[in-house]
DNA sequence: TTACATTTTAATGTCTGACATTTAATCTGG
DNA sequence: CCAGATTAAATGTCAGACATTAAAATGTAA
């Protein structure tokens, strides 16, 4: 592990890479300690500041661990799927965010990742991860639910489909595209017809993956994507007459 | 943005927090220049190299970058696509790595997310993904290959396929799942009459998205899926037997 | 001898203060 | 008006110290 002193790159960067290349090359496992602080120091000739700076960024990763005491020191972390969902939940939602990503390409991508996982959900979904998906319509269905309620409800519905496959790879993809759209549901005003309309796809999903029905779920998926977009449609649409008022009415 | 000094949370990883929960909340928006470090030790009460750990932890997720010189500093980053999909390779590889991920999970998850792009990518495909399909099959069908040129030819040829789509948010999603594979795949020898077969796969391939026959490509890549799982099971078969005589024959 | 309390020790966590380096803005002389 | 020198403000790096933590070693009394 060597790095490049009159690089213009940090210093701390440069470590953070040698590190991270040889977690990823297999040199370093599991579980295995890092030298300590002050002996990374000497080998790559920097202060421990430096060095600090350098596994911080690796622990932002998830791919060390650090611990306190005599024995302690920095172990090279087992990532787990846990782990990742969130940081892949935090990416997605701000490349949504930051890159003026439109509700339908966003909406296409989630359904389209969504129907990839239907099939194999309708042939091996538990029954506990049915009764997730009866208790979140149960849910759904009860008035004076909030919009972001009603949201966070259909994430965990949806969650429990693709977690249905059996696939953790799979869950763990979908696990970005899935939550990353929540905040732009969340801008869709649901009203009680619209909830009405939502709960009844919902239930035909539940019914369809009961029945290991997979072309029934993967029908009423492409109708609730659909609907979705019809919805937010509306929204967008409704926004920009309100703007039009705005901009004639005052004067 | 506030911390608790009597948390026994590491002080830099909650200012890290705190000002990621900034930006996700949107309360400092993309190329906003964050206060200066001396300015935010000032504001958390706490010292310079204690805030510069956290930044590096954000600067490590890609969230900000940092500037030197009199009106440098760190700003919010726009987090891109490009920038991302090089961290969502980082983790899945190393989520399969590390989690004894079978070959047959990740491969399912692969072709169940491929699949789901197939018929957009049928559909919306440019001449010039066609021609880098194209390119990738001839290069795939040049004798004196290594394995190894085998299968990044592979990786780019159903990145292609993916990037037809035609949808940011899908390739994205994809870049992890198909790259992140390709370790496993690189265990595989590739003989002559495998590659023959792949590369007479990628052709119907071609083919079909070519002629934006989106079930056509459907059923090829169930085909390639089945095949690509025989190879591995054939390998995985071979490497027992030589195990076992290992342990028969040396006495 | 064993169980428990104490001390030691080795590591990370944090602070202070300083200097180096970079870069844009400002100043200055032609 | 322009080119070069200067300045200022920020990050990058360093050295050394102390605080805190947690396990291991040690000591001590029943």
């Amino acid at each position: 592990m060597k790095i490049d002193p009159d690089s213009t790159v940090d210093l701390s960067a440069q470590i953070a890479k040698a590190i991270r290349d040889a977690i990823i090359a297999g040199d370093l496992i599991v579980d295995q300690r890092l030298p300590s602080e002050a002996e990374l120091a000497d080998h790559f000739e920097v202060s421990r500041p430096t060095v600090r700076e350098a596994l911080k960024r690796l622990a932002a990763q998830s791919l060390i661990r650090t611990q306190r005491g005599a024995t302690g020191g920095a172990f090279v972390n087992r990532l787990r799927f846990e782990d990742a969902y969130a940081q892949q939940v935090t990416t997605s939602t701000l490349l949504l965010s930051m890159n003026a990503v439109s509700f339908d390409v966003a909406c296409e991508a989630r359904y389209a990742l969504e129907r990839a996982c239907a099939p194999l959900s309708a042939q091996r979904r538990t029954p506990d991860q049915l009764a997730t998906m009866r208790a979140e319509i149960h849910r759904q269905s009860q008035p004076g639910l909030t919009d972001e309620a009603f949201c966070a409800s259909d994430v965990t519905f949806h969650r429990a489909l693709v977690d249905g496959a059996g696939n953790k790879v799979l869950s763990y993809q979908l696990a970005g595209a899935v939550e990353a759209m929540q905040p732009l549901m969340n801008m869709i005003t649901f009203t009680a017809r619209s909830r009405e309309a939502i709960v009844a796809l919902h239930t035909d999903i539940a019914d369809a993956v009961e029945a290991q029905d997979a072309p029934k779920v993967d029908t009423t998926l492409i109708k609730l994507e659909a609907y979705t977009r019809e919805l937010a449609h509306s929204v967008v649409t409704a926004r920009a007459e309100r703007a039009a008022n705005k901009e004639t009415k005052p004067a």
